[in-house]
DNA sequence: CTGAAAGCGCTAACAC
DNA sequence: GTGTTAGCGCTTTCAG
């Protein structure tokens, strides 16, 4: 119970006045206060070992160092890379971060947002799926900057820091067809999903683009999982077995289309390429190695955290959206066609 | 700039005063109030859209209903789940968790838990491993309390959250010796750490019930790491070709044994059985699928929330440390011996 | 350059 | 049962 050291204390061992003394430990109105005083005030702090109570001062400044950051679940592996990119460029500028899992449930997401604005958050970084344009007008009218990170606003009249799906599944396509295949199929995430219309869409453009016909290639999964991959790949594979090639729209769904090609006797690479999407960790050591779109997430972390720093900074300036650029990072799991 | 409604705007709309505000809304305190003025309070509170302030609040009651979670790295898929599981059961009962990452690094370790302490939290939950015996008297002498998880203390002192290693290496050894192995090996991880030294101690003990020598048949890897396990490996198998099966200290160990022994030739589970242990996400799905011994992290991280909930609601109460069972998962990388 | 005084929004004695 | 008062620890006018 120690550490209740507060400003009065400081000031009484240095011998003057807690706003004098609050001046010298403020950088910012150091340069108002006397050398001499400073020095004192600043060996009392020392001595004491003075700490600033973050709540007190957030009240007077109505601004807390603290941002929000919410994730549909910190458990799916997409998630870490995000969190821990905005907490380090946010950490090195005094920032904490306050996290919240939202289980892609509306009640969840609501309340996890309540909680952190009653916290009085100064930003919040929002990966969420579930929210919809009515909170994100909610969440502005409260008055807490907000940006989006790997996800767009329906109007896109919210700053978003997103990956480049476009470029993505183009490099997939590139790819597989420099690889001589012409027949390729495309396992896709939900169509609610930005990432799961976005790169249909784009897997269409970049076919056509060939020159190649994508009609009745395209299977929906429910969701992004191992299970509704392998289910919408078996359709797939089902009604069109002259697909040489499947780009799976990430890497879960690419897991879930490797385990149906095996179900029908394919093996990948030699029967059936498989690309997946965001090189999860690990997607390295499984068999066989995916071929997959690497999305730099740790940065997309970062750029948010960036972003919004901006937008605190500047509340007047419009603030910009980012499309980051994947790679392709080829593995095993992609061949030329039998 | 709206949801700056106050206690006091509520208070004029019901026409009553801010104290009276302040009990109607606070269930503890409610039932002093007449039962029409709360119902007028909480109307009025509804209409504005009110929503508490917790910096005010926190400032007043010394309890911010925050609590700090501190990790190595957030990327380490051991983490999340930890995490996930802390930051459900917290905020299911109004708590809110902030999250800070170490980097493994001592002055990382005291600038987070400064940032965390100086905002106040209620109390810290610590899975980082680099942390001493002074920093945690430190923080204890000013006044937060903590719970340690997935690590002890040195002396046992501070309640801790941690998986039965005893336990869980010997399902490993149970399960190779009833395979048939008798040349055994192990590769540790770093004897700085309780995980890594207690699995090895283990070893030893467990082989020794069975009567086998582990005398030579453990090489330490420098880091929990694919990389350095492959090393250990290595020199294990160079120098004792005669072991059948190698129990890693955790899974990444044992992803690195597995090309260690590809490197020699050897197949797994045909010529080396290999287990890991923890669990990993999508270590089912490597080749090999690895038998490894579970370890219920989210569990663990619902556990150190609730010890420390209980510590918060009675300090003076000694809170014991938990020791949680782990499971062994059987997959294809363990086999009878050739 | 420094001190005095006010107040952020809330809760908790203490009256009445 | 409700209002009055004080104050948590800090920053920020306003005086001097």
């Amino acid at each position: 119970m120690t550490s209740r050291i507060s400003l009065g204390d400081v000031a009484r061992e240095a011998g003057v006045h807690t706003s004098t003394a609050s001046r010298a430990l403020n950088p910012d109105t150091r340069s108002v206060v006397s050398d001499d005083t400073v020095a004192r005030v600043l060996a009392a702090a020392e001595r004491l070992g003075y700490r600033p109570n973050h709540l007190a001062r957030g009240l007077r400044t109505d601004r807390t160092f603290t941002v929000g950051i919410v994730v549909p679940d910190l458990e799916n592996p997409l998630f870490p890379p995000l969190v821990r990119g905005a907490e380090g460029a946010l950490g090195a500028v005094g920032y904490s971060v306050l996290v919240g899992n939202t289980d892609n449930d509306l009640e969840h997401t609501e309340a996890v947002i309540a909680a952190l604005t009653d916290r009085r958050v100064d930003g919040l970084i929002l990966a969420t799926a579930e929210l919809n344009g009515a909170m994100e007008a909610e969440i502005r009218i409260a008055g807490t900057p907000i940006v989006l990170v790997n996800r767009e606003s329906n109007d896109h009249s919210i700053p978003a820091i997103v990956g480049d799906d476009h470029l993505g599944i183009g490099l997939a396509v590139d790819h597989l067809v420099d690889l001589g295949h012409r027949n390729i199929g495309h396992v896709a995430g939900p169509p609610a999903l930005s990432t799961g219309a976005g790169r249909a869409a784009a897997f269409v453009e970049h076919m056509s683009r060939h020159g190649l016909d994508s009609d009745g290639r395209i299977e929906v999964a429910e969701w992004f999982q191992i299970g509704p991959g392998e289910a919408a790949a078996s359709t797939l594979l089902e009604r069109r077995p002259e697909v040489t090639a499947i780009i799976a729209g990430n890497d879960l769904l690419g897991l879930g289309t490797i385990r149906a090609a095996s179900a029908f006797g394919r093996t990948v690479p030699e029967h059936l390429s498989v690309t997946g999407y965001n090189d999860m960790p690990f997607v390295d050591m499984i068999h066989p190695p995916l071929t997959t779109v690497r999305v730099p997430y740790r940065r997309m972390g970062e750029m948010a955290a960036e972003l919004l720093l901006q937008i605190l900074s500047s509340r007047d300036q419009p603030a910009a959206s980012v499309l980051l650029a994947p790679t392709l990072t080829v593995r095993a799991s992609t061949a030329p066609p039998p």
